[in-house]
DNA sequence: GGTGTCCTATTCATGTTTGAATATGAATTG
DNA sequence: CAATTCATATTCAAACATGAATAGGACACC
């Protein structure tokens, strides 16, 4: 009655298949052929009893049970990846891959100078960056290394606070000088204000007690990037990272009408903790990310 | 120079190796043989261009490098079984297998009696149980569902409160006949207490104020069904859930000068939110377990 | 020290898995 | 409407992985 485990590569062409909704795609993913992964399939259903796939001329359509194992055959991959990193250059070597996660904003402003310095040092361990909000990334094997804006609080992480970063509002030089700056919350509804569209955190801002939804900005876009670029493009009034708005040379206001604090965090998988090249890029963001948290941290508030 | 992805297969077998220790019980493990399992290694050692292993004529000892791959096997084996138990039987069907978790206490004395009714309604469904008090558990895909002491935080999961239980001083009525109850703290302390050995979550417990220490037990046990074993032998003063002491006819006393609330989560992975065997067991858990934490929930104390 | 048991390494015939080739059907496109 | 490009299914010889058998070393037990 009870059949054995299927093999863990028919797991890997299920995946596969999902992934790429057809025989052929995925044989081409593998770098298998199309037989064999149907072969994988056929004996896949066999094994686990229920039927996967529903076999059409244009490709295979998933059944319910199929897209239910789905995140599961992922979370293998996952794990499949990250050993795969792992074992990329011995515990004790400083070579090998990392892979990272941080936020649209950290990704592309304020990582990149800190990992071209962290690549003179270690010139053979090579950076995968993946730009993304989620914070269960590690957990799920995703990535190595997080830099997140909030404490972690599972157990099975490594988590160090390395600073805290202000936000604060911000223009362009060439804005001022045509439109000048509001020097009230008043004044500032008569600017054009870059903000939110539809993200979420846009509940945890407000405006020293005002609420700012949706309607109180003028240019709405959830990409961190994009309302940074308007800013710096002088579209407007916006807010930013201190230390970001004093190196591209944005003009910072009003610090005591606004100010939202993000405690900056470095996180990583416990398993890792005895790798060497993890704790290398580890404590090198520590000690830049920290670097970058205080300078220009914030400007001198009234009591 | 870039080798081709490992087979998964390749990660079943070196498993098998860490855990058995020799290629020989890894290929009992597996239902393979000795020489095959050999080959498998040889072949990940090839496709990852480390060495895994030391070996030697009693077994495979390895290094320190398959010590540090050995958590992402550990988590694809996890993730493997979890797709199996949910490819038992298929998504909206009323049978297959679910795998619990839950602390000792939970397991051994409060949820035989749930899971004897759940079993009545859904005799096709079938439960695994495993005892641990971790709580990465269900991220691990160790367990598809808990039953926590504690709220999650994980994003990923799907969690309840059914109820808050409270933990109280209780004796047997036997001990109470033969040596009396202590009316104050000051008495307790002649009385022999039964607590913990080097259990982290000592540091929580305190009694009106007063911490209690490893030596203020006189029985010290790091179990909490062993402790409760004693208990209800008539061996001492100890502290159990209002509800359990009830059933087993134990009597509590001091309810004012110590209360430990308890609130009862019951969490599940959210992949197996669409589940339906997960569902009826979520729910009957959550409904029992609710009733359990009412009943006898605490002696009406003094303001 | 012989004996039994545990392990790994190696060999070789066998049985399974694989991929190339092909047939076929269904869309899409000129 | 024919040509093209997707896709799956099937066949079959070749490549491959497997297990049985065997050799040999280490260790414990009597």
């Amino acid at each position: 009655m009870n059949k054995p485990d299927p093999g863990w590569e028919y797991y890997r062409s299920f995946l596969a298949v999902m992934r790429e909704g057809s025989l052929s795609g995925a044989a081409r993913l593998l770098g298998l052929t199309q037989p064999t992964v149907g072969r994988h399939v056929d004996a896949l259903e066999d094994a686990l009893g229920i039927s996967l796939f529903m076999r059409s001329q244009n490709g295979l359509s998933p059944t319910d049970s199929a897209l239910s194992l789905m995140p599961h055959a992922e979370a293998m991959a996952s794990a499949a990846e990250a050993l795969q990193r792992a074992a990329s250059g011995t515990a004790d070597e400083d070579r090998g891959t990392v892979r990272l996660t941080a936020s649209e904003i950290i990704g592309t402003e304020v990582l990149p100078s800190m990992l071209t310095s962290f690549r003179a040092k270690h010139p053979l361990i090579e950076i995968e960056m993946m730009i993304s909000n989620r914070n269960s990334d590690l957990l799920r094997r995703e990535a190595d290394i997080a830099i997140r804006m909030a404490q972690p609080t599972q157990s099975a992480l490594v988590a160090k606070k390395v600073g805290t970063v202000h936000l604060g509002l911000h223009a362009h030089p060439s804005y001022i000088e045509k439109y000048g700056l509001p020097s009230s919350l008043e004044e500032l509804r008569e600017h054009p204000v870059i903000g939110y569209d539809r993200n979420a955190s846009i509940r945890r801002l407000n405006l020293s007690g005002i609420e700012l939804t949706r309607d109180f900005f003028s240019y709405r876009c959830d990409s961190d990037v994009a309302q940074y670029a308007m800013l710096k493009a002088g579209y407007g009034i916006g807010v930013c990272q201190y230390p970001l708005g004093a190196r591209d040379g944005l003009v910072s206001f009003m610090p005591d009408a606004f100010d939202f604090p993000l405690d900056i965090w470095i996180v990583m998988h416990e398993d890792l903790r005895g790798n060497r090249r993890m704790r290398l890029i580890f404590d090198h963001l520590a000690e830049t990310l920290a670097a970058y948290a205080k300078a220009a941290g914030r400007p001198a508030r009234k009591a």
